[in-house]
RNA sequence: GGUUCGGUAGCUCAGCUGGAUAGAGCAACUGCCUUCUAAGCAGUAGGCCAUUGGUUCGAAUCCAAUCCGGACCA
């Protein structure tokens, strides 16, 4: 039991047992105590003053005498100041748990609690390479999955490939149009560039064209077009007179997006784009094999990249295989009634009454929406895994569409539905607004990587700190720091918020960061490496900073359940670096080998043992390496 | 129009299940390498916690309204 919760259970008997009333440890809080005044944790008082009619001052010196009395091995002491009860933990409950603790290399994990959970994180299209967008959501993803084993769950990290679609023809529309035969080997590009680069490519074609049908449209040439974009045309135009006449510039802004957007998906090139997918889908064999080879170049970039950052997955879901799945859902909803279909066929679900809107789950056509095959994946996630949760790591522009799967799924009375969780994060943005792959403003995720790696490299070299390693050791070391700098500085922050990433500005390496946390711990072992422990067991009084610094590390199992239940690593990430700052500080003022005593030399040289292993543990949580020199 | 997330130091963020004088990092300024790694430590300065009202012994934290920014739905 943590000391807070022992605090707790301590006062709340104390209080029954003082004054015979019954209150429970919910309605106990206990803070650490502020710097200024003397104790470790401190009960705050004000809550019982109703009920016990006594002055805080009265209830607190009570309260302390008993705690005293009762429990000398855990709490030694205590003052009372306006309405808190500050308590002193007693060293010698602190330097056993420290004995205890030290050499655990397991410390701060929970055992198995049986329960299994399926995260879903990553998710990319096959017709672009990675860029910082998916950096956020891979290491979220992959740290939460850890957070989540540590706490005792069984996790099976998923990811589902976007690898079919309009997106996917259009690198391969642009690839038969200028590629000459171009692949990876010839070009000495990686796959999921290259064909990223015919993505951009197909884009910069499409705009040359739309501009065209656009300016036809405005003259009112409507040759080649069919009867129903004419019409629509018509109406729009018509539509931006009325709006010129007005002088609604509003307006008529939106009418003419509408008539971009109407332009963009009748160009030649569009057109092409769709009866590719149409092929696709009729299984055409052309399009099947390039589809294929495109996908597999892809498929070995992403590798490449997945393998570079230290992501992984257990099992891989394509979309390909799963976008025809959930009609039998469809068909299934409609039955119970919880879905209705509509004159045109259309299905639908009403959410109304929940505050949200009708909500389409299969066209008149018969064919799939998102939610369509959403729906069905998460069924089969289910029936394949027999998992308990289903946790999806997904950009909060999607918190509509993951509410709505939640929704139908529970008016469905799935039993699977109450499980599904969304960890929701907000989107990386560049200073000039969202990143676009569509116009290649976006931050590339190889690029960004080794980017960093460089600046490792650079710092490294500039403080002089390259002696004793070999090349190799070198390589690896600057991979460590300039990925764990990406990593820290991307999961430090409260996953919902959305941040801006300044490419101009350089990630730092000072303060509240990956590579000062790794130098921490470098530190500490290299000071590990020349110790030779003594065996004396310490059992007098502690300093300050030595018992902050043990409570600290008593708190770490805490810390990594709340980071699992909040689904935040940033929890995780702010007490490493609490930790480490204490240490330094710790480290500054008492001398670890030349210590006053061969006993207390003992105590701090476990202390500095269970700090390092907690900073490898909470670091490792969130996918960054520690080195043991730097 | 509706739903939802955010607004805390010049900048980036903690703190938000109500508790003491609101904390870090960066940037600025002062010190500290002959002793366990200075990617460090100690210190100075920097705040109308968006605004207004309410609940409470007590509000950055809870409630309501408003303003600003983002996302989504129609």
């Amino acid at each position: 039991m943590s000391v807070t919760e022992q605090i707790k259970e301590a006062a709340v008997q104390a209080i029954n047992q003082l004054y015979t009333v019954s209150f429970t440890t919910d309605s106990i809080t206990v803070n650490e105590t502020k710097p200024e005044f003397e104790g470790d944790y401190t009960v705050v008082l004000f809550s019982f003053i109703k009920q016990l009619k006594k002055s805080p001052e009265v209830i607190g010196n009570e309260l302390g005498n008993q705690l005293v009395a009762q429990h000398n091995s855990f709490i030694t002491g205590f003052n009372v100041i306006k309405g808190f009860l500050n308590l002193s933990i007693s060293s010698s409950y602190v330097t056993q748990f420290l004995l205890h603790e030290f050499a655990n290399q397991h410390y701060g994990k929970a055992p198995a609690t049986g329960r299994k959970v399926m995260v879903e994180y990553s998710s990319p299209n096959t017709n672009k390479p990675l860029h910082l967008g998916h950096l956020r959501n891979n290491f979220l993803g992959w740290s939460i999955a850890e957070t989540l084993k540590a706490t005792g769950n069984e996790v099976i990290k998923s990811c589902i490939v976007n690898d079919r679609g309009i997106h996917i023809c259009k690198s391969m529309i642009a690839w038969q149009k200028h590629a000459n035969g171009a692949t990876p080997e010839k070009t000495g590009t990686k796959g999921d560039h290259l064909v990223g680069n015919f993505y951009v490519r197909f884009e910069e074609d499409l705009k040359a064209e739309a501009e065209v049908v656009l300016d036809n449209l405005l003259s009112h040439q409507f040759e080649g077009l069919g009867e129903e974009v004419i019409t629509k045309a018509r109406g729009l135009l018509q539509a931006t007179d009325k709006y010129v006449h007005e002088g609604n510039k509003e307006k008529h802004a939106e009418v003419m997006a509408e008539l971009k957007e109407l332009a963009r998906n009748n160009t030649p090139i569009m057109k092409e784009a769709k009866d590719m997918l149409l092929q696709w889908e009729q299984g055409d064999e052309a399009v099947m094999e390039l589809w294929k080879k495109m996908n597999s170049w892809v498929y070995k970039g992403f590798d490449e990249t997945y393998k570079n950052i230290g992501s992984d997955f257990d099992k891989i879901y394509y979309e390909s295989n799963t976008y025809l799945l959930g009609k039998d859902i469809v068909e299934e909803g409609l039955a119970k009634g919880v879905l209705t279909r509509k004159a045109d066929a259309s299905v639908w679900i009403d959410l109304t009454a929940d505050g949200l809107d009708e909500k389409l789950v299969l066209r008149k056509d018969g064919t799939s929406v998102y939610i369509t095959q959403d729906l069905g994946l998460a069924k089969q996630k289910v029936e394949e895994f027999g998992i308990d949760e289903s946790l999806y790591v997904i950009a909060d522009e999607q918190n509509y569409h993951m509410k709505v799967l939640k929704l139908i799924l529970q008016k469905m009375g799935a039993p699977s539905a109450d499980g599904i969780r969304h960890l929701s994060y907000g989107m990386v943005e560049l200073p000039t607004g969202k990143m676009k792959s569509r116009e290649g403003t976006v931050v590339d995720a190889d690029e960004l990587v080794e980017e960093m790696e460089k600046i490792a490299a650079q710092k490294t070299q500039e403080l002089g700190k390259v002696d004793g390693f070999e090349k190799e050791e070198l390589e690896e070391l600057y991979r460590t720091i300039g990925l764990g700098a990406l990593k820290f500085f991307l999961l430090r922050v409260d996953p919902k918020k959305r941040m801006v990433f300044n490419p101009e500005e350089s990630i730092e390496f000072h303060g509240f960061t990956g590579p000062f946390i790794q130098y921490t711990h470098a530190r500490i072992k290299s000071m590990l490496r020349k110790a030779q422990p003594t065996g004396a067991l310490y059992t007098g009084e502690l300093f300050p900073l030595e018992k902050s610094l043990i409570l600290l590390l008593e708190q770490f199992p805490a810390i990594i359940q709340e980071a699992a239940t909040e689904q935040d690593p940033s929890k995780l990430a702010i007490y490493a670096f609490n930790l480490a700052q204490t240490f330094n500080s710790f480290y500054t003022k008492h001398s670890v080998l030349n210590a006053e005593r061969e006993d207390k030399k003992e105590l701090r040289l476990q202390l500095s043992q269970l700090v390092a292993q907690v900073i490898k543990t909470s670091m490792s949580l969130l996918g960054i390496k520690v080195p043991d020199k730097m």
